[in-house]
DNA sequence: GCGACAG
DNA sequence: ATCTTGTCGC
């Protein structure tokens, strides 16, 4: 798939002023609210998919395709690897990734500029059409509500979400509780820090997609916001189906899987 | 100056 | 993100 917007394209050697001006820019024609033609129940996982072997020709079928997106960094910390992993019906249909030079260093609130190029790039070599794309970090959780997620879907145009194991700004509608039970969601309000949205805006949700049944240990719970063409509540919708028995949903977790394979077996010299 | 901060 | 073995608990 192919960048849709090419003015919006994360560029690193903006200042920091441009950048969050363009990120303004993004916030202001993104869309969270759903504006999406597949039908959101037809995603399902009933159990977890399994990677498969490299580059096998795999035939698509008739439901929407996901695509879960997660970068790693090659040991010489000067490179950074995006792997996207698309799955339809509960298998994975194909698959892409890209290395590229990191221009900068990671900066709370400009991850998009940091990792977007390798995002946009694997993308690139990707020859399915995704209907969505699940992206790891946060969308309309930031700063400007113009996170990762949304940076990347209003760029190629293509609906996103961002899923998230922290939580970068914005506030509990209610305190977490130490142990969420799976299936539970609380709303994350925008609070003082998100600059572009009035306060008590529901710009995401902290969702519990997995827990364990009893003990002193309990898992935490993702934060997960709307990227682009998607609402909060769908997205926490979205998340919540595509679990199946593990914290991360499957399209991420895939793809996470598959950068720290390709990491090590690839080219980190 | 202090606090707070995705990956 | 990344550095990293064993270990406590289900």
């Amino acid at each position: 798939m192919d960048v849709s917007r090419p003015e919006y394209v994360p560029d690193p050697s903006l200042s920091r002023d441009e950048m969050e001006a363009l990120q303004r820019e993004i916030a202001d024609v993104a869309l969270f609210e759903d504006g999406f033609a597949f039908d959101p129940s037809a995603i399902e996982f009933d159990s977890p998919v399994d990677l498969g072997d490299d580059d096998q020709h795999r035939l698509t079928g008739d439901g929407p395709i996901v695509a879960g997106v997660d970068q790693a960094f090659l040991d010489d910390g000067d490179r950074a690897l995006s792997a996207v992993v698309a799955l339809q019906d509960g298998r994975v249909v194909d698959r892409a990734y890209a290395v590229v030079d990191t221009e900068i260093p990671y900066i709370p609130g400009l991850l998009s500029f940091r990792e977007g190029g390798a995002i946009l790039a694997a993308l690139s070599n990707l020859a399915v059409e995704p209907d969505l794309l699940v992206v790891d970090g946060s969308g309309r959780i930031h700063f400007r509500e113009a996170g990762l997620a949304t940076h990347i879907g209003v760029t190629v145009d293509v609906p996103a979400i961002g899923v998230a194991k922290n939580l970068l700004c914005g506030t509990p509608a209610e305190p977490i509780p130490d142990r969420m039970a799976e299936g539970d969601r609380i709303p994350i309000e925008a609070d003082e820090r998100v600059e572009t949205a009035e306060p008590g805006t529901v710009i995401g949700h902290a969702v519990q997609t997995r827990q364990y049944q009893s003990g002193s240990t309990s898992i935490n719970p993702l934060y997960v916001s709307p990227g682009h063409r998607v609402s909060a509540v769908t997205t926490a919708d979205l998340v919540s189906q595509c679990a199946a028995g593990y914290k991360l949903p499957e399209p991420t977790r895939l793809a996470d899987r598959k950068a720290d394979r390709l990491k090590r077996e690839g080219g980190e010299a």
